[in-house]
RNA sequence: GGGAAAGUGGGGUAGCUUGGUAUCCUCGCGCGUUUGGGACGCGUGGACCCCGGUUCAAAUCCGGGCUUUCCCA
């Protein structure tokens, strides 16, 4: 028996198992908080983060490529920025054995450095609107307890977009459309998410406003996996990026953010597995289907079912599907864990019974098994594939929306946060907002899209018990 | 922010109280027999977190560091 993977229940363990035996990340670096990609584990990141670029491509982003080191004196342009990020910055102080005249910082967040060069790249109404992304790696000195993929000192998939618009009215929009291009993003992983707007003491340092995206793992805690924030003039005017307007006048630009890291992975990993390993969508699967040979025959029989293997890889491979001959030395029964560990959506088995049949027999990673024959066997992948991606997608999105309940009471608030997330009435009081985190031990997400008021049973706020202005979400938190 | 526990071959562990030859499982490699849900035989490889102290002798005792995991705020 290889080494058994916990059961899911049994989150922590289920998750830091599964990160080594599937060869997502290696965690042994002797250094606290970075990790180590394995090849599985980064080729199944390219395929995601091919489609996170490719939607920022469509919707006219630019990629680019800025430094890891920020002189301290750009960092600190911004007030409430730098507040917000002083306790956790890194810094670079010598070079050699010299001290540098100026220290500097390992980014945590590229606001700063783009700004620097925005305010030399933007000087008229036709420079806008900027829309420019890049995917880098990111430095936090993060005290409490560090986690892979979720919680890291250095984020080494930060997807990390910048705008630059002519009105605030185009960032509000540009906000939008960075939301709906995350909402398009997390429905091809098939990850269900709630977009609230954060309150006002948890939003962005230096955001006017902060939109977040959040999903829900296994343990019942909420999972930040993308941000939208409007930055107003609140950067322009400290790294003086004005422009002239149509009309000759002179304004500072209207800037948003909007960001995804590397937690997307570890969404994918929550949501979808189950005991047995990942459980992928075909989409983003390194390996779609895995082709195993049942040599269970005479010698005449064994060598036309490898070749019947090795014709069927290459013409998958032909139509473009990811295929893989497993031709090594293990036992059939071995394969399949292994394969099912590592979330491949499908595999197909070629024996002398499927020679007879002149079908391979197809078993998804939710153990539905099918035929195929050999001349169709493309276009039944295809299916299958699709399938499958549509099934746990579903599954995914029914957990969440039945794991969100209305709360007109502390105790119920209380009992649901244990595995899920409680919607309760706010009168929109910053007080009062603080003092419903503490009661329940929780953060408040803020106020869901798709929620009203009007649309529930609630009717007052849950602290004060004056009318409610708004219906929030409670949630423990990563 | 506070507390607890733990670091032994690639992975999981026994040994530590009472200092002296490091256990078992898994894994890797070679050869052979196997193969419809985690095969078997034979051979073989591989470890006491780091620094310092005590001692004839340290995986074991003491001090410091690093790392990890868990619990509470």
């Amino acid at each position: 028996m290889a080494d058994d993977l916990p059961p899911k229940e049994e989150f922590s363990d289920w998750y830091n198992e599964l990160l080594f035996q599937a060869e997502i990340m290696d965690v042994r670096y002797p250094a606290k908080g970075v990790y180590v990609w394995f090849p599985f584990g980064y080729d199944l990141r390219n395929h995601v983060y091919d489609r996170l670029k490719t939607l920022h491509d469509e919707t006219g982003h630019d990629e680019v490529d800025f430094p890891v080191l920020i002189p301290e004196g750009i960092l600190a342009k911004e007030g409430e920025h730098i507040a917000g990020f002083e306790d956790e910055v890194f810094w670079v102080t010598h070079g050699g054995r010299k001290e540098l005249d100026e220290r500097m910082a390992l980014r945590p967040t590229s606001e700063t450095p783009m700004y620097t060069m925005f305010d030399l790249w933007i000087r008229s109404h036709t420079d806008l609107p900027l829309k420019v992304y890049q995917v880098v790696n990111i430095w936090r000195s993060e005290t409490e307890h560090t986690r892979p993929l979720i919680r890291l000192r250095e984020i080494t998939g930060f997807k990390e977009a910048h705008t630059a618009h002519a009105s605030y009215d185009e960032a509000v929009e540009q906000v939008e459309t960075a939301l709906s291009l995350y909402e398009e993003f997390y429905d091809f992983l098939g990850v269900p998410y709630v977009i609230t707007e954060r309150p006002e003491w948890d939003k962005f340092p230096g955001a006017d406003y902060t939109y977040a995206v959040d999903t829900l793992m296994p343990d019942g805690k909420a999972l930040q996996i993308g941000t939208a924030h409007n930055l107003g003039q609140n950067f322009s005017e400290a790294f003086e990026v004005d422009f002239e307007t149509a009309d000759g006048d002179h304004d500072h630009v209207y800037q948003t953010s909007y960001g995804v890291s590397e937690r997307c992975i570890a969404a994918v990993m929550g949501v979808h597995g189950d005991d047995n390993g990942l459980v992928l969508p075909g989409e983003i699967a390194p390996t779609q289907v895995a082709v195993v040979p049942i040599p269970f025959g005479d010698d005449e029989e064994n060598a036309e079912i490898m070749e019947t293997c090795e014709e069927m890889v290459e013409e998958l491979e032909e139509a473009g599907i990811r295929a893989e001959f497993d031709d090594s030395d293990d036992n059939p029964g071995a394969k399949y864990y292994r394969w099912e560990l590592k979330g491949t959506p499908l595999r197909a088995e070629v024996g002398p019974r499927d020679l007879e049949d002149g079908s391979a027999k197809l078993v998804n990673r939710l153990g539905d098994e099918s035929d195929a024959s050999f001349d169709e066997i493309v276009g039944v992948v295809q299916d299958e594939l699709d399938a499958l991606s549509d099934e746990i997608r579903t599954r995914a999105a029914d957990d969440l929306d039945a794991s969100i309940v209305e709360c007109t009471s502390y105790d119920e608030a209380k009992e649901v946060v244990g595995d899920g997330f409680a919607l309760v009435g706010w009168n929109g009081d910053e007080d009062a907002g603080k003092r419903i985190e503490d009661e329940v031990g929780v953060d408040m997400l803020g106020e869901p899209r798709g929620y009203s008021l009007d649309d529930t049973e609630i009717n007052e706020c849950i602290q004060t018990g004056e009318d409610a202005e708004k219906v929030v979400l409670l949630a423990n938190t990563y």
